[in-house]
Formats: C-alpha cells, sequence, structure tokens
DNA sequence: CGCTATAGTTAACGCCGTTATCGTTTACGG
DNA sequence: CCGTAAACGATAACGGCGTTAACTATAGCG
C-alpha cells in the first residue's frame, strides 16, 4: 500500500503474507464454518496459498490458534469497555458516582453475556474446554490479552470499591491457604485492593463464568430453554456482594 | 466366558463384538489417551478389527461418542450416590435428620468436584463445549443419563427441602419468564417443589458448576493455582441458599 | 445342500497436520 | 552489475482421520 513498489503483474506474488493476516483469515473460518474449519489447508486456501507456507509464520497449527485465541480476547475486551464506556454515557445525570460505576459493572457483564451468545465458536475457545497438548508456555500471547480481559471488569471492580467500599472479609477472616493466593495474585495484577475485595472479585467472576457458560455450551438446556431470566436473576445475587442493589431504578438496556 | 462354546481355534472370530465393549473401549482410550485419541481406527485397533467394521454398531464417530458420554453420566452419578450415601452412613448419630441430609448435600458436591479433577477428559466430554455438529436428538441416550445424573442432586435437594424448608421466593416472586420455564420443567422430572426451590436448585448447579468448570479447564490459573479454597467458599456460600449455616460442626471429609 | 443374515475385511476418497525438498523472487554487499 | 543469501513460496509425501463401497467368510436354518 505504501507507494507502488512494482508494477502488479500477478498481484498475488507482489505483497508476502502477514501474520496478522493469516489469523484473520483464520477468525473468520472460525466464525463462518466453526471450529473444525479452521485447518491449515483451509486457511491457506481462502489466502490463496499452501498449507505448508503457513509454517513459515507459525511453528504449528496450535500456535496460529493461540494467536488467534490472544485476538478474539483483545475484542472481547474491547467490546466490554465499549459497552462499559456507553453504560457511563448514557446513564441518568441524578445518579451518584459510585451508581454510575454499578450501572457499568453491570453493562459490562451484559455485555459479556451478549457477546458470548453473539460469538459462541469464539466464546469456546477463549473459555471451553481446552484441547490437551495445548500446554501453555509463559510468553504466550494468549495469557497476556487473557489478562488484559480481566482487567477490564478489574479496575472497574476496583474503581467502585475505592469510590464506595462494599463489604468484605477482613484478611484474617480468609482462609490462609486463599489469602496466599490472593497476595500472588494481587501482586501479580499490581494491584492495591485488599485482599478480600480480590476474593469478592473472584466470587462475582464465578458467577458470571458459570451463568454465561452454562448457557453458551447449552448445559442448562436440560431445564431451561431462555437463560435471560436466570442471568438476571445472577446479577441481583451479585448486587449485593458490591454493594450495590438490583435491578438499579430505571435504566436503560 | 459361558462355559466352552466351542474350541477357540480362532478365538478372535469366535465371539462377535458387543457395543458395550466398544463403548469401554473407547472409554479406556479417553482416559488413557486423551480426547484425541478415541478415533474408530484405534479403538478398533484395540480391539483387533478394523475401523469400518464399527459401523455395524453405530452409524457414526459421533454417535459412538454419545454413547460413551451416556456411560460417563451414569458413572459419575454412581459415585456421587455413593459419596452421598457414604456420607449418611459416617455422619455423626446427633445430628438431625435434615443436618444429615446437608451433610449428604455437602458430601455429593465435594465428589462431584473431586471426580472432576480426577477425570477431567471425561467431565470435558459430559460439561465442556460441545463440538458442533453434536445436535442432540430426542432420543439420545446421552440426554436421559445426563437428567439421571441431575436428578441425583434434584431429588436429595427435595428431600432437604421436605424435611426442613428453606426459604425461597413465593411464585409471585419469580420473574414471569423464568417460572413459566421452571414449570415446564417441574413438569418434566416430575418434582412437585415450589418453583422457588426449583429456582434456588438452579441457582445452586449455577454455582457448582461454574466453581468447578473454572477450576477443571484451567481458567482460573490466571489467579489462583490452587482452588480449593475457592471451592470450599462456594460451599459456604451455597449453604445459607438452603438454610445451612457452613461449615457444620465437626464433619469429616 | 443352498440361502440369507451377520460380522468382518480390503480398497479407496478426501480431509487433516507436518516434514523434506526444491524453485523463485527479492535485497544487498563487493 | 553480478553473485549470493535470505525470504517466500510450491510440490510431494507420510501417516492418521471419518466414511463409503464392495467383497468375503461364517453361522444358522429350511
Amino acid at each position: 500500500m505504501a507507494g507502488m513498489v512494482q508494477a502488479p503483474s500477478r498481484r498475488d506474488r507482489l505483497r508476502a503474507a502477514t501474520t496478522e493476516e493469516i489469523i484473520q483469515t483464520a477468525r473468520r473460518l472460525l466464525v463462518q464454518q466453526g471450529p473444525e474449519a479452521v485447518s491449515l489447508r483451509a486457511i491457506a486456501r481462502e489466502m490463496g496459498m499452501t498449507a505448508p507456507a503457513l509454517y513459515r509464520y507459525f511453528d504449528s497449527h496450535q500456535e496460529l490458534l493461540r494467536h488467534v485465541v490472544a485476538g478474539i480476547f483483545t475484542e472481547i475486551a474491547d467490546h466490554v469497555r465499549a459497552a462499559i464506556h456507553a453504560a457511563a454515557e448514557n446513564a441518568s445525570p441524578e445518579l451518584t458516582g459510585a451508581e454510575v460505576m454499578a450501572v457499568k459493572l453491570i453493562a459490562g457483564c451484559r455485555e459479556f453475556r451478549a457477546w458470548a451468545l453473539a460469538h459462541v465458536p469464539e466464546f469456546s475457545m477463549l473459555f471451553g474446554s481446552p484441547v490437551p497438548g495445548h500446554d501453555v508456555t509463559h510468553d504466550d500471547p494468549m495469557v497476556d490479552c487473557g489478562r488484559q480481559f480481566g482487567h477490564v471488569f478489574l479496575d472497574l471492580f476496583g474503581d467502585l470499591y475505592r469510590r464506595r467500599p462494599f463489604p468484605i472479609p477482613d484478611d484474617a477472616q480468609i482462609q490462609p491457604e486463599l489469602r496466599t493466593q490472593l497476595e500472588r495474585y494481587r501482586e501479580i495484577v499490581q494491584s492495591d485492593l485488599p485482599l478480600g475485595a480480590l476474593q469478592t472479585f473472584l466470587r462475582c467472576w464465578v458467577l458470571l463464568y458459570g451463568t454465561v457458560s452454562l448457557e453458551v455450551f447449552g448445559h442448562m438446556r436440560f431445564a431451561l430453554d431462555d437463560s435471560s431470566p436466570m442471568f438476571e436473576l445472577m446479577l441481583t445475587s451479585l448486587a449485593p456482594m458490591i454493594g450495590l442493589e438490583y435491578p438499579l431504578r430505571d435504566r436503560a438496556s
């Protein structure tokens, strides 16, 4: 694109493929045809190449998939962030600052579910059962992006706690084994929240993940065929954990 | 084995394979070598056959897998039932009947987690992200066994409620959309529990599933490398939902 | 005996990830 | 300007996969 480099007699040969294009092609196949369709041959075919050529860019099929997952992580993080931002924009002006943040948190959870339902194959790659052999290496782009996704919720959660602290257990009330782990976690994420807040954060995550996963993976259909009310019920049980009453007065979606 | 039927000159040809043997072979491969290893060719090889022969017994690879899943469902149900029974046997005699049932319920939850951690590949097939194309047919043995598994917890839950009713929402307090679904669910499982109890049951299931899935699938390792304390914490938040205080006084594992 | 299911085989198709080998284009230093 | 080396591809091949079609051997039965 940066100035004509040569007369494109055979434009296929003009420009080398980039890793980003490969990842996006894989992503498109995932969305359009499901996880099974994301094969090296299919990706290559889609790009007018042959499968072995992709080994110039990735060491293996699984490494490519990990990059795809990393991209999906940042995308869902962006979506949740955008939903949070939009909720703040549209919030009624007579809400207090803390209430606005509560609204944002709820909106983030809602967007998480909505995105998951609208992107089932992608969600499955991020949060589904991992395939054995996908051992996570420490410099994996996937885990970094996963952490960044977590920070979307954690930062907001932290802001909410600092603005209007809600009841959390004292350090002494936390089970010792859990406490040491929470200390390590706090160090990793460079947070200054009290351990009790981090514990509450993880409990909220369990609730959110469980509700959404059950719905998305179809493991709730033995009882319900529409899990929306169950999700709302989860939000109502989440709210008091962070000092909110829910539903709040008169909110837009 | 049932009396020599013939002199087994070539014992391979003596007896036809049974669907049950095939399923068990598949199951063994799953346990020993992971989900990827459960291929028709590998199963057949293990049985001294060739892959196409298996089509005499199953219409497809996926149908075979569904039968494997069905078997796993009944097995985990048996384990949980056994753990519940054992908990009742070992319960301190000064506990009230309702307390014993509470102990049983806790023991069932614990066994669910323990079994999941000890049988990750199997658990993934039951409760992990489903592969697209595995559309559930209505006469699938898998869904029946899944229901029976659910009944292990539901029956105990119902007994506990009938013995010592805990606070549940009135029908009028339940969101209408959820209420109609709960009514349908109650009809399916032939239960006489109030809708509010079923709602609480499903909330408990969300909590249990979420906690165990996060741990088993490794999606909690971003924060914790040992989820045991988190599981215990989940139990303590589960208990008040069903009218218990937890931890109970002095319980054995 | 012959007939007919039954339960298995072999061969083949098209797909997969992966590797080894080779050709071509591009960039750069003497 | 030429030669060389790297970068970027293609092709062929290996073994494995699910699946199908066609064939074969066996057992039971009239």
